[in-house]
DNA sequence: ATGTTTCTAGGGGTTTACCCCTAGAGAATC
DNA sequence: GATTCTCTAGGGGTAAACCCCTAGAAACAT
């Protein structure tokens, strides 16, 4: 049986080191490349045999997702893993375009990373729970029923979150304190959550609203 | 020469590991103790003689400021050094705070870890260059008194943010509605905002709380 | 030693949030 | 023409939030 020839790209060098030895005790895996420079990786992919490439997102110069097109010219049959921190969320469908097969959070294990590894390698995919949720949430935030919010509910969203009470708010739009108070209804049943705190958390996740 | 016994808080598991073997190989440093939870680092500091803690700063539950303040509690002479992504700079004042004796960057690479490691240990303190240079950046003076949050305040800002009643938090935290409610308006006084609302946009900006 | 801070807790109050319910008007859909 | 959706509004209620106040015990600082 042959082994899997992995290569690592993270610019973060203590990660990079740890994980290897952490892979390089796993049977049938063996790290040939690690670099924390994406221009490197392309180029020694010429001269060096990958199977399966552990790609992290947020690299300096040249990202994760330009290092994983120009990867996959010049070989078309290495499969790219994307190692993401979750704080990395916009890079997510970036990387995906450009061709990754799985997706796996830093904060996995080393069990289900050889799991991502071997899947990915028989020409499955994999991707982490946590990440599914997120990429679901994000595409599906139109589309079902019970999530879809009427513009009146997103307006009135967005003044609950800003800390507006329901009276503050009728008084701004010039509507009944008793409409507010079913719109704030709805948007908790829509929403499921309870309570204001929830909402604004179901917002930001939604990106309907943002603190900054 | 007595070894440097070292304990790993970090909730990104596969960097745990890896980090672990790569300081395993390093003479006179040995890894006594690592989890991904604060709060179990917390706990074993009673059984458990820890010289040195490499502490990453954002977790889940409880932060890498609140471990650390706790965990000094604990052991004063315990020396705690910050491991920190770029992304989570509104965090680097609660640490400093919190009593870290060293800050240093994932990116950096196992020699300098080991030389910060040995120079906080030898009683010193070492900071990457990269953090100092932001830390100078920011000195702008942000933080007033009147935002200073006691550690009870914190945790129950948290909780109210996540969107607990002051009921669920009195029974979470064993003390009395009336004494969540005074923490409570106290925290509203120092935070200068009028409902949960206006709070969690304070937690956000000021980094104490992330939705995600 | 004495003042300050922190955590605790209560009394007593008003306001707002939150949750049921119904229901009409207007617009769009089919 | 009937159905569905959205916005509007109310009745009536309980629970929770929000805002005054005082105050003791313990820990901490100067």
């Amino acid at each position: 049986m042959e082994k899997i020839r992995l290569a690592i790209i993270d610019d973060h060098n203590l990660f990079r080191e740890g994980i290897l030895l952490v892979l390089n005790q796993i049977d049938g895996i063996e790290v040939v490349y690690d670099t924390s420079d994406g221009n490197l990786f392309v180029e020694a992919l010429h001269e060096t045999e990958v199977d399966v490439a552990l790609m992290d997102i947020e690299m300096p110069a040249i990202g994760g997702a330009l290092t994983t097109e120009r990867a996959l010219k010049v070989r078309t049959d290495l499969k790219v893993i994307a190692l993401t921190m979750f704080s990395d969320e916009g890079h997510y469908t970036q990387m995906i375009q450009a061709g990754v097969k799985g997706f796996i959070l830093k904060k996995a294990n080393k069990f289900e990373l050889e799991q991502a590894i071997r899947e990915v390698h028989r020409g499955g995919a994999y991707f982490s729970q946590e990440i599914l949720q997120k990429l679901a949430f994000r595409h599906t935030g139109k589309i079902t029923a019970t999530e879809d919010l009427t513009p009146r509910e997103k307006e009135i969203m967005v003044l609950i979150c800003q800390g507006f009470t329901t009276q503050e708010i009728s008084e701004r739009l010039f509507i009944s304190c008793k409409t507010v108070d079913t719109h704030r209804s709805n948007l908790f049943l829509k929403t499921e959550v309870r309570n204001v705190a929830g909402l604004i958390a179901w917002a930001i996740r939604h990106q309907f609203y943002t603190v900054e």
